[in-house]
DNA sequence: AATGAATGAGTATTCATTCAT
DNA sequence: AATGAATGAATACTCATTCAT
């Protein structure tokens, strides 16, 4: 049954929040409930059962990001409820997400072929919202392709290493500030000013 | 002596370049043209190792980035160069960085107390120039320690990611686009607009 | 099958008794036939089986000791009794008992724990005998509980150092010389006297 | 100088009180306060070092025994300073006299050639004194190079035995059903019996 | 004589994978 | 389909011994 396989993938998950890399086949089984020679009825190895969770992983992701703009309009709007999405869905699963972009270097090396259409599909759907905004004027001075790329490193790291290395910090102020970075970068100041400006109606003579 | 340390570290780096974490210490040893005995004559275990690059690496990179301010006045030429050397750094060390941040979480997790200083002291740099800013009123907006630590993870992300997932991208491209993320934010055109504006010393009615 | 585990010390046994402590996890696994994995699914280390060994090895021996003992009735009838099948079975087992009390000591030193219950066992053996010598009369001057222990260490090495050390001299003789130290000390004569005297069923004037 | 080696097996000594049979060659060259070299230059292997170390602690057993008989003139007196002068020097030189007896047999396997001479002598002061005693009538019925034999090991490892597995008995006591069971063995009491019928002076009838 | 850096054979233990039932 | 006992290659780490200085 498909029913197995998904249960199987889902003790994975477990172990791996709970072991990192340091996981064995036999505490997925044992999670699952399974024996050991059942899991290797439903994936061929290791290597296997991880590519499938980083596939599956990255497809529920693309899913989650393609559901958030759903109702949104401009492409600012987009923007900033990928990002929310992102973020919260990286926090919700660091561990398994963690795997997907920082595992095993040499999973990816070897793997690349296999992951590469999801991870373009996650790009995709950050460059799509790019390219709407540059052609709406509301974006410009930016490659939609290469900034998608940074921006779907910037909050999967950001979402990843805060709530590894800093526990400290709450995950609200560090998703605030990398709104604040995105859509206003550093010199925030000249800019609000400027948005205000424009808000208040007035014109700006040139 | 401390030659020969040195020659073990940088045969680890070479090593890891090439495997990933899957390296051995018997792989380590023949690289460095030492017997496996040899290596832990200078390092207590494989994890003693690894804690001694990365924390060489760190403080290396650390001592970079202090380097690229010198000569520099203003918040944003100190930040400017940072980021480039930063995303210099990661490209041509990337397998030894990728360790730093991505390397088995296990590790991390467990190691954490002695890396932390280290850590400490690169957002640190980050965090001096972004107070700077925003006291001289050229950055605004921003919470300085959680943007400090935000950036770090972008440029170290975008430039270990890109020079893995995209060798395709040109790293100058690459390095240009978050150049202007940071300093503009996505919402660049408008900006630019009162940028050229105040260029063009004209004077901005309200 | 608790076959293969029986099988497995057995193997572990003959090795022990071909390389003394010296012995490998691997030679066991070959000596039992499987391979060096099989060996730990049935115990947990190498010192997991040794203790499991000299646990089984004392339980052994303080069954046959009990074993000994039915059909007699008199205390000195038992006590030749279970010195007789203790020299025995130490003669025919010395490499494994010989584990037994001269082991590394320091797996001594940290197991006795575990051991200690076993030792006690068989030291009860020798002691309750020894109490009931004393209540009956036939035994005196001593103290049971300890004179146990020297008992149970006399007859112990008596036969593993002479199986060791001495194997020109013959293991009956030993044991012979064993029992008169045991019953009459090494004042024999004028105890025999006594004895023929009282044989002869002549009295003792006072 | 002979004043090195000396150090240097009195450095093993404490080594192996505290490690047992886990010493290693650092730990000795450590202590005596050598370079590890330098201990190859007085001891050609491990097994030497160890043997030399059996050789001249047997020797300076031997020495003690003999040493304890002087001034004894009856068979008694010198067996009973014999075991005392045994037992203490194993007390207190446990973990050293251990290694003599039951350090690894495959050393004694190996080594007995060289050893045994040792062996012999002591289990020669032991005979002596009980073939003394068979002439002068006082011992009988025994066999006096066995009995030697056994009661070398039985006050041997009764002293260790008990120093290591049980703390909790004093020395003392166990020394003395040591003498009891020597001298009058398990039937002490017709024994003690005949003793105080002999002592009154009075005659035994036949 | 003395050193101690270097060696490398040796060993316990792990774990992905297989296959007879 | 499912099992789990068996496998054995792989690997970190140790330590007696050597030898250039």
């Amino acid at each position: 049954m498909e029913d197995k396989r998904s249960s199987i993938i889902a003790a994975a998950a477990e172990v791996i929040d709970k072991w990192g890399s340091q996981f064995t086949m036999d505490m997925v089984a044992q999670q699952a409930g399974v024996a050991k020679g059942t899991v290797y009825l439903y994936f061929a190895s290791k290597q296997d059962l991880l590519l499938s969770m980083i596939m599956e992983g990255l497809q529920e992701l693309e899913q989650g990001l393609k559901d958030a703009v759903v109702g949104c309009k401009d492409a600012g709007g987009k923007l900033a409820a990928i990002v929310t999405a992102h973020y919260q869905m990286v926090i919700s699963k660091a561990p398994l997400f963690i795997k997907l972009v920082s595992q095993d270097p040499m999973l990816f090396r070897e793997a690349r072929p296999e992951i590469l259409p999801y991870l373009k599909g996650i790009e995709g759907v950050y460059a799509d919202v790019l390219k709407q905004g540059v052609q709406e004027g509301c974006f410009g001075g930016i490659n939609p392709e290469i900034t998608g790329i940074i921006l779907l490193t910037l909050v999967h790291n950001a979402a990843a290493s805060c709530s590894i290395f800093r526990p400290d910090l709450s995950a609200e102020a560090v998703l605030e500030q990398v709104h604040t970075l995105i859509f206003q970068g550093i010199n925030a100041a000249p800019q609000l000013a400027f948005k205000n400006l424009l808000q208040e109606g007035k014109t700006c003579k040139v």
